[in-house]
DNA sequence: GGATTTTTGTAGTGACCACTAAAGAAATAA
DNA sequence: TTATTTCTTTAGTGGTCACTACAAAAATCC
């Protein structure tokens, strides 16, 4: 018997929509406008829901947005996870994320990284989301800061090399990479903007 | 007699407000809380004015944004003209434009960069803000590209370089810069991220 | 079948949004 | 002084915002 199954069992008329397929809907539309710029309207719209049940399932917009910034990190966590073990080399491995980021950018119409996005207009830490960005943000560039430490202990990043400098470099690329993604809408800008990114990473992890 | 003598003898009560003090306390709040996020009243109550008034001068909100991105880039490139004139390799201009960035994102709180930050929210090139946002970006990338080629010339840039790419590169990571200053409120990963850039960028002219 | 539980759609809530009509106030012109 | 012009202030406009009270609908439990 599966959980769905089971879910089943229970009392009360069954949900009309499916959880993960709102947050999909949601997730979209506050890529394309933003938190503040998406109204319950265009969600529920989009959502293909009325009101209440938005406001059932996720509490209210800023619950529901949070949940959304998680749906959006979780693939890209989990790529990054997958690339960390599938490359040997540490220049491999930063190919690889900046691989990603460019393949991300550059296929379809780009609205940069929701992340990002939202780090410009939710930037105080007091709130909710503010918080839920900086963890984000935070664990984003110690994974690329503990990788460069493991490239040390490889050998293939010099010893003299300043990881945490080079970690916040690399991070600040891709968010580079995200804004130009955005609002130039040129493929060719993000492209030569990340390789000639990796090009120095190149450089500057092997002095 | 001066202009602002002649204005005095027109017909009419005279205005209670100074224009560019007006436009600077809206510069404040569009820095701070965005284009949406700001509403009228916020920009009357600061402004010191009613909002007949601002729309008597400045037409509506949109308008006024589009003179305070104005009022805003100007400064900045008024500084880089300065810059190119004043220092005479490409690198020690590159460098000076480098630590501008750095200047200005880590004295005091912060807020990043307004054309920066409208480029997430108001990306589309079909409204007047979109137009004008890309037209301020693409001068600047065309203002850097034009000082490397002109390193070329001068030859202080390699003639290998890929000066387009290399623009975009420096572009990318100003962006960038703007984005980590707003975002994470870190002077250090600033720092980090700009003194690492120009580290590239003085090897990447160079070959 | 009737009671209970949960979700649904309808139809709103007050608050705030960008913006403005209208009249008073302050200057010049005659 | 009176008329004209321009700006200011007051007091709103309809529209949209995030959010919700309420009752019908659809399931299970007894």
């Amino acid at each position: 018997m599966t959980t769905k199954e089971i879910k089943k069992k229970c009392k009360g008329r069954p949900k009309c929509f499916d959880r993960q397929e709102a947050l999909e809907k949601a997730k979209i539309m506050f890529c394309l406008y933003g938190y503040q710029g998406t109204s319950i309207a265009q969600l529920t719209d989009a959502m293909g829901i009325k009101p209440p049940s938005l406001y059932g399932e996720f509490g209210d917009k800023e619950k529901l947005f949070i949940e959304v910034l998680d749906y959006y990190y979780a693939p890209y966590k989990e790529e990054v996870s997958r690339i960390f073990k599938e490359k040997n080399s540490t220049e491999a491995t930063f190919k690889a994320i900046f691989n990603l980021s460019k393949g991300f950018h550059t296929q379809g119409i780009s609205v940069g990284c929701l992340i990002v996005n939202s780090s410009i207009n939710s930037y105080d830490e007091d709130t909710l989301i503010g918080a839920k960005l900086k963890a984000i943000h935070d664990e984003n560039e110690s994974t690329l800061y503990k990788r460069l430490e493991q490239g040390k202990k490889d050998g293939d990043v010099a010893a003299d090399v300043n990881t945490k400098r080079l970690s916040r470099y690399v991070s600040g690329i891709l968010a580079g990479a995200a804004i130009i993604a955005r609002g130039q809408k040129s493929t060719d800008a993000v492209t030569d903007l990340l390789e000639q990114g990796f090009e120095s990473f190149q450089i500057l992890i092997k002095a």
